[in-house]
DNA sequence: TATTGTTATACTCTATAACTATA
DNA sequence: TATAGTTATAGAGTATAACAATA
């Protein structure tokens, strides 16, 4: 399967959102692997390149875990866009610092970026565009703000070795 | 993480799409989690009780992979909602046939699908909610019809014992 | 005591491969 | 040979727990 809802017995809106969403993000994808990135590394490096942040303010920033946020730093530093450098004012902390040619790519993966969302928005009748994107908005900022809480599956201690 | 994309520097469509489907699949998740059903079993329910299907038909219509398929409806008959029966057109397929229990339960699952979206669409001004369906309908059988293939990750040969 | 970043790993999800029984 | 269903399991993704350094 893809990624799927399943519902789908005339489109309801489940399946609407849920097909849109994952085609665009596999178009997403394959767009930014062409220059070797991922939306979760364009992300950080947006944000790390605007201002001085650590990794804890871009995780919260791109609602990541912490734990993905090092997975994400390890792949950017190994690409050679960002460096891990200590923080002045805290020496648990570390900012992301974005490289020149970090700096370069960003502005490279936001064309990207900008390039796949205008695809498709640009594919509807220019009434269509803002009706679109004003209902989402109004979604978001309204009944689809905030998930319900699932039921968290919770999780064995770790074996003492 | 919830299940996210991570750009959102102005809320974009990728922003706007993942957030209103991941939003609203927890809703429907939580919702029919209520009764014991998933939306992949209430899937399979649904369209099990209007037409004698095969597990292959009805993996078919809900886009899943076959073995998806045997866990759901193992989910379904150990809820006492379906059976599997021997076709008697095909000795290797089964029916999913639906008890009555299951004919019950799949009224009520789809009151509570529909119930779910109603309350999505509904809380939307009147003339934003036929915009946003019909933006939607355009894009999914237009732009955003089909997924870009993905570098598929190939799989390497199982060990034998 | 709490927090930052790290490592290790448990868990979920889904799909691939191999298998059995049919066709 | 190909297909329906099954089992086992690989692999990706992600979150939890424990830890070290520091606040």
């Amino acid at each position: 399967m893809t990624s799927m809802a399943a519902t789908q017995p005339s489109k309801d809106l489940s399946y609407l959102l849920d097909h849109t969403s994952h085609v665009l993000r596999t178009r997403m994808s394959a767009a930014l692997a062409e220059i070797g990135m991922t939306a979760r590394m364009h992300c950080v490096l947006v944000h790390a390149v605007e201002e001085e942040r650590t990794q804890a303010q871009l995780a919260e920033i791109g609602d990541m875990d912490k734990t993905t946020m090092v997975v994400t730093v390890d792949a950017l530093e190994k690409a050679g866009l960002a460096e891990r450098r200590p923080s002045s004012q805290d020496r648990r902390a570390r900012i992301i610092a974005v490289t020149e040619e970090g700096a370069r790519v960003a502005v490279q993966s936001q064309k990207i970026v900008d390039g796949v969302h205008n695809d498709a928005v640009a594919s509807l009748p220019e009434a269509d565009r803002k009706a679109l994107l004003h209902a989402l908005n109004l979604l978001v900022e309204g009944h689809l703000a905030t998930p319900a809480e699932s039921p968290r599956p919770a999780r064995r201690a770790r074996q003492s070795k």
